[in-house]
DNA sequence: GAAAATATGGAGACAATCTCCACTTGTCAA
DNA sequence: TTGACAAGTGGAGATTGTCTCCATATTTTC
């Protein structure tokens, strides 16, 4: 998985190239642009476009690469630091947080963890991982052993799909504190 | 909203084709078909297809309109026959159980809720509305009034959206256990 | 049964994606 | 250096899917 690839130095300048105004056209708010002429801003050929980035959703995880890396240390920083309880309710409160200064994020997220085939794309898969180890962790304090991982991810990847909603944001705040109370060890 | 619009023979002859090559094609797990083959598959031109839907989501709505209005009846019905909280939870937990019975449903609803614009398309606003009266209901028993029907329909959302998931089902199932559970009214 | 209203179908305009390959650029060993 | 080979480029055009337009056909109305 981890690639040892010595890149050709103008194939990697072409890449950081595209990246580069990938994210600044995200950052505008422009996700639907024609990918040929994205190719022409960037000021490549569509043949290289493709060949670098095969797909919208391969730019968009590469963009937003850092984004999710940063989420996801962000959960390890979390782990280190506080209580297991509190530090899953800070990631994902953290989460809501983190894609509303991102414009793009969620839409990037969405497509990622919704990757058909099984296989969670890279970035969804180090996700998963994160918030796996989040709940273990907290297992051992007040956190109920019996849901798993997967459906805290089907419940984010519905706050990342319903981003576009009028009144997401509350949404999402409310769908994140139904998750953390209803995740807490029930009475027995 | 309600129209009362008195088709041609011929129109609603060829509408009624078009739905029940639709139903019987997604029932095959067919969704990526070109619209205009489809069109051929159903017997009629493309430009009729596209009058009467003008969108591969005015059809799928269309196709699975009886669904959504079953769902909605089925919240009714369960909430004049179980106490409030009961309701809720029958609700809830045959919304994942119908998705299952009924192929392509659960793509149609992640559009449908995913309507951007704000305005819902009629059938998520449907479906929202018998969220909300469940959820009213439930208030008077054990159920939360902190958090409104939206974040339930954000959840609801990405169980549909994540369907072609390998481990859908359990998941489905685990967010709705996290629903139920947190809605509950915490302990003051 | 003729005029008016309504609906049809499919050719073709349009739009976006993606492939292919003749050519350029970079790398490296001698 | 330089030559030769590998790696990468760009963009014309093939391909594929969407949607419009309107001459023609069908239904309804009077």
């Amino acid at each position: 998985m981890t690639d040892a690839k010595p890149l050709r130095a103008d194939a990697r300048r072409n890449r950081d190239a595209l990246i580069a105004k990938a994210r600044e056209l995200f950052a505008g708010g422009c996700f639907n642009l024609r990918f040929d002429d994205f190719a022409k801003l960037a000021g490549v050929g569509t043949g290289t476009l493709y060949r670098h980035f095969p797909t919208r959703e391969a730019l968009a995880e590469a963009v937003y690469r850092e984004e999710i890396t940063a989420m996801c240390d962000r959960a390890r920083e979390l782990r280190a630091t506080l209580p297991a309880d509190e530090a899953l309710e800070a990631f994902l409160r953290g989460f809501v947080d983190h894609l509303y200064s991102h414009e793009g994020l969620a839409r990037t997220l969405a497509t990622l963890m919704a990757t058909r085939s099984g296989a969670l794309a890279e970035g969804g898969q180090a996700l998963h991982q994160a918030v796996a180890d989040l709940l273990a962790d907290a297992r051992t304090g007040t956190v109920r052993d019996d849901v798993g991982a997967g459906a805290v991810m089907v419940a984010l990847h519905g706050i990342c799909a319903a981003y576009d909603h009028p009144t997401h944001r509350a949404d999402a705040d409310g769908v994140v504190t139904l998750l953390l109370a209803g995740l807490r060890r029930p009475a027995t």
